[in-house]
DNA sequence: GTTTCTGTAAACGAGCCGTAAACACTCTGT
DNA sequence: ACAGAGTGTTTACGGCTCGTTTACAGAAAC
């Protein structure tokens, strides 16, 4: 099953991600995820600087609702963040908001941008 | 300007491959390669930096669909890498995206470039 | 403080993938 | 015809990755 959206891909700082190719680029180089990695990307990463449950999270990666207790979308959430880390260790893309859900924008943490 | 399908050749770091002469050049040299290792490479080599899967993969170079345990694509892409490895120690072009497919890509490993 | 939410690591099966090997078939040369 | 080499295909085994669940500690909310 292919996606409706041929070619469409998402940019965010030095990240690419290509909904219908599976594939997401750092810096041009392919970053090596896991079909469920990918998954969960491409779900927050569709819908940049907005944020997602993680009952709406879980339906759109899993394809049926979440069960009171199951946290694999954090899981998941957890091993993107160490992947995305490893590759561009200056940004940060997925944001946690308590009680609500995550929210996927890309923000450097260049030495600038400290306080 | 190039045409898309009469003698194209797609060029990756040290290899050539001429996708209508049935020729694959490695550093300027042929590769001894058999009818399948050829028509595998070429379906990769044509999808260049793209994943394909194992269902596309099959159905481009046998042209019938993939029954569903069938490994072929799968024993060509190694004994595909073992003679571009021979040819060409210090890259790597077949890449593995676990439960998604292959993608080819050439990659150089010196230590200047490792991860 | 207490309670709820989130980060993280670990463990367990299940399934994927690399690899070698066996087998049949087609050539080629003798 | 025969033998041998090269090729295409299938199959089996084992290692390793991945998906999922669970537990616990830390963080945040109240």
């Amino acid at each position: 099953m292919e996606s409706q959206f041929e070619g469409e891909v998402i940019r965010a700082g030095p990240l690419e991600v290509w909904l219908n190719e599976d594939l997401v680029l750092a810096n041009g180089r392919p970053l090596s995820l896991s079909v469920r990695e990918q998954g969960v990307l491409a779900a927050l990463a569709s819908r940049t600087d907005r944020i997602v449950s993680r009952d709406k999270l879980f339906e759109l990666v899993w394809n049926t609702p979440r069960s009171p207790h199951n946290r694999s979308a954090d899981v998941y959430v957890h091993k993107l963040r160490g992947k995305l880390e490893t590759a561009l260790p200056q940004w940060r893309f997925i944001h946690t908001h308590v009680g609500f859900g995550y929210r996927f924008s890309a923000e450097s943490e260049s030495a600038l941008t400290r306080v």
